[in-house]
RNA sequence: GCCCAGGUGGUGGAAUGGUAUACACAGCAGACUUAAAAUCUGCCGCCGCGAGGCUUACCGGUUCGAGUCCGGUCCUGGGCACCA
């Protein structure tokens, strides 16, 4: 029957649409497939295979959704999944959501709305991006910070440190952002020209003394330096952390007081060699000591001076231009431990109370800050190490090494060696002693906010915590030294929950609204926060109840919230087993796959987040409960991608770009070779949309390559029968060592601009090997997973492309039987010839001598010098 | 101020001490097309008609030969910032 002019206009149209590139319609085909056929599902530890495990640092859901950095370093971890798992590996590549936070808390105070709801929503926004752009993760072990299934073990580990000692509550000045309405870690504050800001939302922060939870993350200090070893990190996060650490060793010094006899002044000095040119000391203005030791005389100056510093808004005391050091004499003299000198005793504030003694000896002529304070004060300046050229200490300090001048029984021996002596003698005579000092403060762990994990910790009278039985449950977590309080202007005790009470769950809320003086939203709910607490198993119920029984008491709840890091300190150990409810992770899984293999995320980290996740997870390590006392071997950052005008996407400056209309426009595998084509993985780079198209011109090609077009069938190049060129195969070879090289290697840009150097001597060829092309496809597999696994099934594979196996090479098929040299004289290109690869030296070199163009240059000069590199070059060195 | 990373065409970038500018974008010219898009071919660092000369921020050094190694200077980006 003749179909009618409209039918076969029809069947024409279909029949082409066949074979037509159509990125849309393949990619939402594939996604589909690989989530029906769990194809991303990680397989047991059972399996046999070896692991690799690759993580991603996970997001904090945003309103905002993901912006074309995020896929960045996700398409990365990506590619070389993928790649392992080609090449038989058992991959784990997870992700989940960092989803506490202040957002999602901000946004419930101005609607209302509870911060589960709206965190909900980014996050089903967040995953159907990722998913968008076609990422093999396992979904099923997908997870989220503020899942109560999840926090229990957050808390759970918190509780663990509780135990340890390694938990405590301070009431020391902490820095408070009243825009946030929360205290800030010391990290999350930022120094900027405007005076301290909050690192989230830059807004101005302040220090007030407020009760806090703290945790001694200094007593790993010296673990958290000597781990960084053996990791292969980049060198410049290990510099950071090492430096954010500040390890300093030195003496403390004891200085007898020439007028208060029963006192006496400890300093911390990395410098002890420079004893003999201590002139002064300077005690912070905070110093307990301040009052004793400012004489009548100097009262009225030195209360001055303490109400001023103490007046000075932060913004003074920070502001980088004014260097200018101030400080009052308190009136006291203290003895040189080793000379006998009285030297005055000064309060300034350049000298901190919160590191080292809060207490400094000054040595003018060898430090820079006591150098400039002498000069303003007019102390006097000596000089007691040398220097090679001589050098007047009154015009500028000297701070290197030298031989010891001035300094009795220890001239001319070097520093080093009168650090060691002097302080083995203070040590014997009791006036000193060796002394480490870190820059690392302690942690500040709690947040007076709602949308954390709240603390299992409840208050109660120091009577009651008298009565805990010994035999109760709540030893579990019970400390040796009872932690405790001023609350309300009574002393009060922490107690524990048990395990059996985890998850203590978030109460529903009738505001979100932090207060102003800094109490949580939680510290409003009377019904929640006020209750008896079982002091024999932890139980707890409404104090708006009667009385359970007598071993009942009256207890507080906690109620400020744990920072959004304590979630992403041991999410990685979750991925291994995450429906466990009897452990964080069982130890078959902890075994089985240890540590990420292979750890991605942004610079911005280096020192918090990855700090913090190495303290958690030492710790654990110690207390047996994890194999390894290290998180992350091998760690990467990724550059910042910024935006088409070079400068930081920001919603203010107006160049954000937004991955879903690139994914509708250009497709989700152009979207992720492109991220990979745009230049080096750790580099910094503009985004271009116009660069775009070269991706898609190649992504086409391939499809043209193994397609044809018009009926959508395998292309008629393909065929077995014809030999391929010697060219077409050593390129087809050589791409395959530089592919898989390059993603070992991270170095995809180059992986794919050898791809494209395949393209076009694969295009040139008449006749192309099914395996050729196959080979080809299984290559660019990685990197743009849709079209491939359409191409693939194209060529009539049942099976995804994800189970084809890694293409191997062949080292032989590498070699070209010629080879270009390069002729030259005095170093200058003069002439190229091919030649045969076995050519003789001898014979090269009359082949050079031989060419019209070096003769012209060599003019009939005396050849000097020969240089011959085999299968590179020959150079010709000639006078004049 | 101190510590670190980096400066290569119009643009993104590539180069075990051995042909600097691979691969791509943009641009120019041409083919196909009624036309456009798409596709394909060629050209494409600077000066010079040419021979040739110059060129990897700048200055110097090592070397037969330097983007690459060494010393110094300048600039850009990141981190730290009175830590004794």
């Amino acid at each position: 029957m003749p179909a009618s002019p409209q039918l076969s206009y029809l069947l024409i149209f279909m029949e082409h649409s066949q074979g037509v590139y159509d990125f849309t319609a393949f990619e939402q085909r594939w996604q589909a497939y690989w989530k029906s056929h769990s194809t991303f599902r990680t397989e047991p530890s059972t399996c046999g295979k070896p692991k690799y495990y690759v993580l991603d640092m996970f997001p904090y859901p945003s309103g905002a959704g993901l912006h074309i950095g995020h896929p960045e370093g996700y398409t990365a971890s990506d590619i070389l999944g993928r790649y392992k798992k080609a090449s038989g590996f058992n991959v784990l590549h997870p992700m989940g959501w960092d989803a506490f936070g202040l957002p999602a808390e901000q946004h419930a105070i101005a609607t209302g709305e509870h911060p589960a709801l709206q965190t909900r929503k980014n996050i089903d926004n967040f995953r159907r991006q990722l998913q968008m752009i076609g990422f093999g993760i396992d979904w099923e072990r997908e997870l989220s910070t503020t899942d109560e299934k999840y926090f229990r073990w957050t808390q759970w580990i918190f509780l663990k440190l509780f135990r340890h000692g390694l938990a405590y509550v301070s009431e020391k000045p902490v820095w408070f952002c009243p825009a946030l309405g929360t205290v800030l870690a010391n990290e999350e504050v930022l120094n900027t020209k405007e005076g301290p800001r909050s690192e989230r939302g830059n807004h101005p922060v302040e220090r007030r003394p407020i009760r806090q939870w703290v945790l001694r993350i200094t007593a790993y200090a010296d673990k958290l330096i000597e781990g960084l070893d053996s990791l292969d990190w980049p060198d410049s996060t290990k510099r950071l952390q090492k430096n954010w650490i500040g390890k300093s060793e030195g003496a403390e010094v004891k200085f007898e007081l020439a007028d208060i006899p029963n006192e006496s002044l400890t300093v911390f000095t990395t410098r002890p060699d420079t004893l003999f040119g201590a002139t002064y000391m300077v005690v912070a203005p905070e110093h307990p000591l301040i009052s004793k030791l400012t004489t009548s005389a100097q009262k009225a100056d030195v209360d001055t001076y303490i109400a001023a510093v103490r007046n000075k808004s932060d913004l003074e005391r920070t502001d980088l231009a004014d260097k200018k050091k101030t400080g009052v004499f308190t009136g006291s003299y203290a003895i040189n431990p080793v000379n006998g000198n009285k030297i005055p005793v000064w309060t300034a504030d350049y000298v901190l109370m919160s590191y080292g003694t809060g207490a400094i000896m000054a040595v003018p002529a060898h430090d820079i800050r006591d150098w400039e304070f002498a000069k303003e004060f007019n102390l006097p300046i000596i000089q007691v190490v040398g220097s090679k050229e001589p050098i007047d200490v009154q015009e500028k300090p000297w701070t290197e090494d030298g031989p010891m001048v001035n300094s009795g029984a220890f001239n001319g021996l070097s520093a080093t060696e009168t650090k060691k002596k002097i302080t083995a003698d203070l040590t014997n005579k009791g006036q000193g002693k060796l002394a480490v000092n870190f820059k690392l403060r302690d942690w500040l762990f709690s947040r007076q906010r709602y949308w954390g994990e709240p603390f299992p910790i409840l208050w109660i009278s120091k009577t009651d915590y008298a009565k805990i039985p010994a035999d109760s449950e709540i030893r579990e977590f019970l400390p040796k030294e009872a932690v405790t309080c001023q609350i309300n202007g009574v002393e009060v005790c922490a107690v524990p929950l048990t395990s059996k009470q985890l998850p203590l769950i978030l109460p529903e809320v009738k505001s979100y609204q932090p207060s102003p003086t800094g109490d949580s939203p939680l510290s409003k709910e009377p019904e929640w926060t006020e209750v008896w607490y079982n002091i024999s198993n932890g139980e707890t119920v409404a104090q708006s109840k009667p009385q359970p029984g007598p071993l009942w008491i009256k207890a507080s709840r906690e109620t400020n919230t744990m920072p959004q890091w304590a979630g992403s300190c041991w999410y990685y150990l979750r991925y291994l087993d995450p429906q466990n409810t009897k452990e964080l992770a069982s130890a078959e899984n902890l075994n089985y796959w240890g540590n990420p293999d292979f750890y991605i995320g942004g610079a911005e980290h280096a020192v918090l987040h990855l700090l913090y996740a190495r303290f958690w997870h030492r710790f654990l390590y110690d207390i047996k409960v994890l194999p390894t006392p290290e998180p992350f071997k091998k760690l990467f950052h990724q550059g910042l991608i910024l935006g088409e005008d070079g400068e930081k996407m920001s919603k203010s400056r107006g160049n954000v770009v937004n991955p879903d209309i690139i994914v509708k426009e250009h497709g989700a595998d152009a979207l992720r070779m492109y991220l990979m084509f745009l230049g080096p993985l750790e580099a910094s780079k503009p985004w271009n949309t116009d660069g775009i198209s070269g991706i898609t011109r190649f992504l086409r090609r391939l499809w043209r390559l193994a397609v044809d077009e018009t009926t959508g069938n395998i292309s008629h190049k393909i065929n077995d029968g014809v030999n391929e060129t010697e060219e077409l195969v050593r390129e087809l070879n050589r791409t395959i060592k530089k592919v898989s090289h390059d993603i070992e290697t991270l170095q995809f840009n180059t992986a794919i601009s050898q791809m494209m150097i395949l393209m076009n001597v694969a295009e040139k060829s008449p006749t192309l090997k099914r395996s050729t092309v196959e080979d080809f496809t299984r290559l660019a597999a990685p990197f743009a997973p849709h079209v491939c696994e359409e191409i693939w099934q194209r060529l009539g594979h049942k099976e995804s492309i994800t189970q084809a196996g890694w293409p191997k090479y062949d080292e032989s098929k590498l070699i070209e039987s010629t080879v270009d040299v390069v002729f030259q004289v005095n170093g200058k290109v003069r002439a190229t010839t091919k030649v045969d690869k076995n050519i003789s030296k001898e014979a090269l070199v009359a082949l050079a001598k031989a060419d019209p163009a070096v003769q012209k240059f060599l003019d009939g000069k005396p050849i000097i010098k020969e240089i011959i590199v085999p299968g590179k070059l020959v150079n010709f060195v000639v006078a004049g």
